[in-house]
DNA sequence: ATACGATATAACGTAAAACGTAATAATTGG
DNA sequence: CCAATTATTACGTTTTACGTTATATCGTAT
């Protein structure tokens, strides 16, 4: 792979809080190395607290009672059903560009 | 569906360019529209043409000789690795989504 | 012939988001 | 008790997205 790594940022980080969050309720600090573990991507805390306060702000994630020093944050009911929504949306294209590609 | 349409932007416009142009050089407008039928957003001329200039500069996509008032672009072999490479992480990033959701 | 809509790109400006860095603080382990 | 890790906040900068407007060409109907 000499240079396809320099370009991760293919997709919006506010997608892969998303599908993190999906898994249960997480903190910003589990977020991080939850997507890193699944994305190989490690969002820096300005990506991702800016992220978390855009995606409340909009009502698909909520904050929980915060029990330390942590914030966890879940999936809304409404954010639940955008992430399935883009998701399938997702599914269809990445088939789409893979059809194309083994055309040529 | 009664917000979940205001989001419409999960995705790069890069990556979407990409995938039009996996399926042979296309000239700017005509992006446009293959991405309008692929997947339900039609970007402006300032998102499309200024993504084009980034890609084109990283090498991802060159420009063919323009026949007449038409920029016709095709995927380089670099482009289409790495579009390779991002659709398979993709791929595997929504199946992980879907899964999650799923559980809950 | 010309008026009009569709095609096609360029050239702005603005606003939002990504991203890096640094600061802060609490917790854990040696 | 010191250092590393965990966790968030607060910034500043740069990039990108996006809308708008301008410009020009083409096709086609009147």
């Amino acid at each position: 792979m000499p240079d396809l790594e320099q370009f991760g940022r293919f997709l919006e980080p506010a997608l892969l809080i998303l599908i993190s969050l999906a898994e249960g309720p997480k903190h910003g600090y589990a977020m991080i190395e939850d997507i890193e573990r699944l994305y190989a991507i490690r969002l820096g805390p300005g990506t991702l607290y800016g992220a978390l306060a855009r995606l409340e702000k909009q009502g698909w994630i909520t904050a929980l009672p915060s029990e330390d020093r942590r914030r966890p944050y879940q999936l809304t009911e409404r954010g639940s059903r955008l992430l399935q929504d883009q998701l399938n949306r997702l599914q269809d294209l990445t088939s789409v560009g893979l059809r194309r590609l083994a055309m040529s």
